[in-house]
RNA sequence: GGUCUGUUCGUCUAGGGGUUAGGACACCAGAUUUUCAUUCUGGUAACACGGGUUCGAUUCCCGUACAGACUACCA
């Protein structure tokens, strides 16, 4: 059995997908699980498309989530550089072996002759129109120059690029981990070019170099590369590495929650729901993408969701921790079938997260919120807002927006309670409960509960009757957690105040 | 258009020749909570279609439909 190495290989041109971090997920299950090699491998090959910053935010996205890479840009490792830009000369002398022992040639087609071409199979109905073993003999390439003429190019600097020679009529057959055996009949596949006029490689080129000599030995992507990997053998034929050639896994696609296609930035901004791990500000644009971090998910809740969208343990149990999908994960149970992109069950399982931490962490979540509006707060007041709040929440700032309450006094009030509730009966309670709490020593919640029963008593009326009224004069809204916990965490003074405030600036509805 | 891939509740999915086709999210109802949320209980809801093979097919085979991906000097 080889060792297993496998590689997230992103292409650095913008932030990264969520279905880029599903990919990066299901390649480090597999590495951890096996005792393997987790490699991030940046792909630029194309400088046309190349986004500064977004290198970083891959790495950083990676390492929120909790992808740690063991070998890359980074971290180094036995087959640095792990970036292709600066492995240039290398996919150089593997094309010019291709093209020694005849498997690849140069061909000198400008862009408006290919356009003439496609123009020209496309009006007599031809059902392909590719540069491929029925075209190539009616272009400019060094199969139809002579020998001569092809050195002359090369010499005078005319720009070319370097095809592979896709055989003329025989059936590549692969076995992909996920979805068995695939056959391709070459005729179909085109001849791919594998050097840009540029000098850089192409995709196809640098990855199957680069899963050579880094010693792949999973090749786990996205399902969108299964129609070229074929192609792909065929490359690893001509270099005589057949034998070291890795398994393929080609992962199902994520889909966009309604409707067809896959995911894509427009759905997730009309549905309002975040696409990428981080925020990302799009250096041309300067628009900013709101990430999952920053909408309030928690990394492992993200992680949980996007290792269910796809794959499953077999079992009833959902929730995993990022070791214990490590444990039970394998490449068997990977589905076939495209996934929606469900984000009401992503908000489930960070509830399902949020829950699960000590209020003490879930402090660490109201301070940052509170950091950001210059507010400040004791750390036993912090931890008992947690307390009563974290039974309500889903996202982690959600204790600031829905617990505002606590620190600043309600300027106005649920006009539905007011309209119902707030009567003469609820007006003579509450003022002779402010007076009763503001003659007490101290407020705790049994006390406030207490005080609040021997007041309704003594006036004869029923607590819930009031209740409401209570509460919008503390809070300003209709609902919320606990309003005598509520209580005893504001204060006396601040109860008091607030009620007083409220029996002053309320008028009675008509 | 061509090639490839796929198709179990609205969604994520389990299952697999004979099952009351299971779970989760969402939704609905009830209980608890003198609010809301939580929690609990219950409920609605699926094998794309047509042919085979078979005693029997949702499961195996073949078609059809639908969907998706790919079809660049992008990855």
């Amino acid at each position: 059995m080889r060792e297993v190495r496998v590689r997230f290989a992103p292409s650095p041109t913008g932030a990264l997908h969520i279905g880029g971090v599903r990919t990066a997920l299901y390649n480090y299950l597999l590495a951890k699980k096996t005792n393997g090699t987790m490699i991030l491998r940046i792909e630029d090959t194309d400088q046309g498309r190349f986004v500064p910053g977004a290198e970083e935010y891959i790495k950083q996205s990676l390492e929120w989530v909790g992808i740690k890479i063991d070998e890359g840009v980074t971290q180094g490792g036995p087959h640095a550089p792990y970036r292709q830009s600066e492995r240039k000369p290398i996919y150089r002398q593997y094309a010019q072996r291709l093209i020694d022992e005849g498997n690849a040639y140069y061909a000198f087609d400008t862009e408006a002759e290919l356009e003439a071409m496609r123009n020209r199979l496309k009006a007599t109905g031809s059902s392909n129109q590719q540069y491929s073993t029925t075209t190539r003999m009616m272009m400019n390439n060094s199969l139809t120059l002579s020998d001569v003429d092809v050195k002359k190019k090369l010499e005078a600097g005319d720009p070319y690029v370097i095809r592979l020679k896709v055989p003329d009529d025989e059936e590549i057959q692969l076995t992909d981990l996920i979805r068995g055996e695939v056959k391709v009949d070459s005729a179909q596949i085109d001849d791919k070019v594998l050097m840009k006029s540029d000098g850089m490689p192409t995709y196809h080129l640098a990855n199957v170099v680069d899963d050579y000599l880094m010693k792949i030995s999973h090749v786990i992507r996205g399902e969108e590369w299964l129609p070229s990997a074929p192609l792909h053998v065929l490359l690893y034929r001509f270099l005589g590495w057949e034998k070291e050639m890795p398994q393929f896994a080609h992962l199902p696609l994520l889909l966009k929650p309604d409707g067809n296609g896959k995911l894509s930035k427009r759905d997730a901004d009309q549905m309002g729901f975040p696409i990428f791990p981080l925020n990302w500000t799009d250096p041309k644009t300067n628009e900013l993408a709101k990430g999952f971090r920053e909408s309030g998910y928690l990394p492992d809740a993200l992680i949980n969701f996007l290792a269910f969208l796809g794959w499953n343990p077999g079992t009833e149990k959902e929730l995993f921790s990022m070791e214990e999908l490590v444990a039970a994960f394998s490449i068997e149970r990977i589905g076939k079938a495209g996934a929606r992109f469900d984000i009401q069950k992503a908000q489930w399982f960070n509830q399902q997260y949020l829950k699960a931490k000590t209020d003490e962490d879930l402090s660490s979540y109201l301070f940052d919120s509170l950091a950001k509006e210059n507010i400040s707060c004791t750390k036993e007041k912090a931890v008992k807002i947690c307390t009563v709040m974290k039974e309500r929440v889903t996202f982690t700032q959600d204790f600031w927006l829905q617990g505002k309450f606590f620190f600043e006094a309600p300027t106005s009030y649920d006009a539905q309670v007011i309209s119902k509730k707030w009567n003469d009966e609820a007006i003579k309670v509450l003022a002779a409960y402010s007076k009763e709490i503001s003659n007490s020593t101290t407020l705790t919640a049994d006390l406030a509960k207490s005080i609040l029963e021997s007041v309704t008593t003594t006036l004869g009326i029923g607590t819930g009757k009031i209740l409401q009224a209570l509460r919008v004069s503390i809070t300003g809204g209709a609902s919320g957690p606990d309003l005598m916990m509520t209580m005893e965490i504001l204060g006396k003074e601040e109860v008091v105040k607030r009620i007083e405030y409220a029996l002053n600036t309320i008028k009675k509805p008509a």
